[in-house]
DNA sequence: CTGAAAGCGCTTACAG
DNA sequence: CTGAAAGCGCTTACAG
């Protein structure tokens, strides 16, 4: 805006590019005084060692020039950058959005994050970790990981394990008690008297979605409740309602009345594909989900869900990583946030609602 | 995984860290060359310049002990790091996540996205922008920006614009038709005999939820249909419903038949408190929004809405920029891609769906 | 309290 | 075809 007025003269950043960048050599020299001094000043590491005079007439030049500490320069001389890197390997679940945003609310203005998109079909291997760590982040925020993700990171990477139950391995984590939720929910539905349930599962490898079955899976046992899973796609609801069809024949046959999907997105397309063929929800067949996001209220019926506070995990793990970060020392932090079901009319005992 | 296992004696990076880093020195003696040849060899700019003999010594070297290069050192030296940039106010809304995982899909391993996520309380301005370009990426893919945050570019910026209809300003865009999508939607409501129609509008100022707004208007308004605007909140399912609440009784008392957000979760929100207010949908009140996201179709009623396609969106601007950067030359292209209306039970002119 | 200098890891003219 | 060397911008002991 100010002093890039006539750069325009070469807009096309040449091979060593920087023109109109702000160095701390320029800032000490309008400043009169060396580079170490500026990048003390700059880096509030000043107290009790620049003279007030000398911290005045920094910070009066890096005003005038609009001075920014250049990354690459700190990064190379202090060994880490100020990024912190999110992986995830599903964010096209909407439960990404408030954790992303909660999670960088936690890390404050000194970190940025970086979203490392593994995508469904692409999981992050070792190989994709050294190319992150190559990036020199500040820390990692790992989202749901398989056991062989953990088992990649160099040990003293600076690391928060997000929603990995089982997963610690020496790293701080902050879990989601998603075994405590399915349990509940295993528990909810025998109350209505089901005694056969189908289970949709995630084809992502994530020990999340291992615990989600397994724990309902066991409660439901407990309560004569058999479970038939082996039907799985990724969290998309075209894809969910289209596995729920094929199951469902083998399903109804089985005498299924009730079918739990492992993320609400599953049970978005378990309930579409059920309103498709005729089959009643929850007159005919019950379904319930996990995640509780927003939109599930307002589905149709309202869908019954293990909530995950995806806002609280975000901010937990941020505010872990920033400790680890800043305090150096070897924190193990082991937070659990707690799931807690949420009844809703999809999984009542009669046509009426609960909700 | 492998030469890590020794390092346990200092877990905590000291003040210069970089234990364990493998160096593009250590490749080279190992390899029996210097660092010149590695840095030709790895980054592929051996071509007619390093024998092959020795090409072949430096990837076995490499291999051997799992090389990456160091991406502030080559940032320093280039002046530019392998991170793009992507700019967006308020990733809450799911039209992202697609939009996400293809832009970073079209822009290829050689980078990785930097999400820098505003929050709709924090919009990026000149500071922010700053604070960005320190971090010296290869280009910026800029979503639904304003005027202002356009201006704080400075000259030169590699950047698309993303849904940024009538900010091009010399930057290449990639633009969504949202005017004719709103203009066919006023069409219909039309059709569907509406005089007076709500239109509940974003509290974020961008560029694209003025054109929604005015270019539905304007349609209305040649059709012979009053827009009642004035209503607006942020892209929230409860925060929309509170504020249709609110301004209900007055559109209601002013005639209102039908009401238009400017998000799907927007409508999300009106259609979740007209369920609750008693207001049947759509016999009573006709509820269309913007985005078409994959929810849309599950909604009770199913949702009539302008689809936005937010992949092609993410895969076109991902492209462009990554032409912009590797083409090297001002690429100035305007990608347009189309809306068109998806007309569906909630705007259905009698109770049964059309859908 | 302050500055000169080394060093972080890479890339790229340059000289051979 | 190859290597020695300069330089990118910063931070941090170190000497004063």
């Amino acid at each position: 805006m100010d002093r890039m007025d006539d750069d325009a003269a070469n807009p096309l950043p040449g091979p060593r590019a920087g023109a109109g960048r702000v160095t701390a050599a320029m800032v000490a020299r309008e400043a009169g005084v060396s580079t170490a001094t500026v990048s003390l000043v700059v880096s509030g590491k000043a107290q009790g060692r620049i003279s007030a005079a000398n911290r005045e007439k920094v910070q009066a030049a890096v005003e005038r020039l609009g001075y920014v500490v250049d990354t690459a320069g700190s990064t190379l001389s202090k060994g880490f950058s100020p990024v912190v890197v999110l992986v995830a390997t599903d964010i096209a679940n909407p439960f990404y959005a408030e954790l992303i945003s909660e999670a960088r609310a936690a890390l404050g203005d000194r970190y940025e994050l970086l979203l490392s998109v593994g995508g469904p079909r692409r999981q992050i291997d070792a190989a994709s970790i050294r190319k992150l760590l190559s990036l020199r982040p500040a820390g990692f925020l790992i989202d749901a990981p398989n056991a062989e993700l953990v088992a990649a990171l160099p040990s003293g990477t600076r690391a928060v394990l997000l929603d990995a139950p089982g997963l610690q391995g020496g790293l701080p984590s902050v879990n989601l008690d998603v075994a405590d939720g399915a349990a509940q929910l295993a528990l909810h539905l025998a109350d209505q008297g089901h005694r056969r349930v189908g289970y949709l599962d995630s084809t992502i490898d994530a020990a999340t979605f291992r615990v989600r079955r397994d724990a309902f899976r066991d409660t439901a046992a407990e309560l004569g409740i058999e479970v038939l899973d082996g039907a799985a796609s990724l969290t998309d609801i075209d894809a969910a309602a289209e596995t729920f069809t094929e199951a469902w024949p083998g399903w109804d046959a089985a005498g299924v009345t009730a079918v739990v999907g492992c993320t609400d997105t599953h049970a978005y397309g378990v309930l579409g594909a059920a309103a498709e063929a005729g089959v009643a929800v929850p007159g005919r067949l019950a379904v319930a989900g996990f995640d509780d996001l927003p939109y599930s209220r307002h589905t149709s019926p309202p869908l019954t869900s293990v909530s995950l506070p995806s806002g609280e995990l975000g901010s937990a793990a941020g505010r872990t990583l920033r400790a680890l970060i800043e305090g150096g020392s070897p924190v193990t932090e082991h937070v659990e946030v707690p799931s807690r079901l949420v009844a809703r009319a999809s999984t009542a005992a009669v046509q009426g609602a609960t909700d």
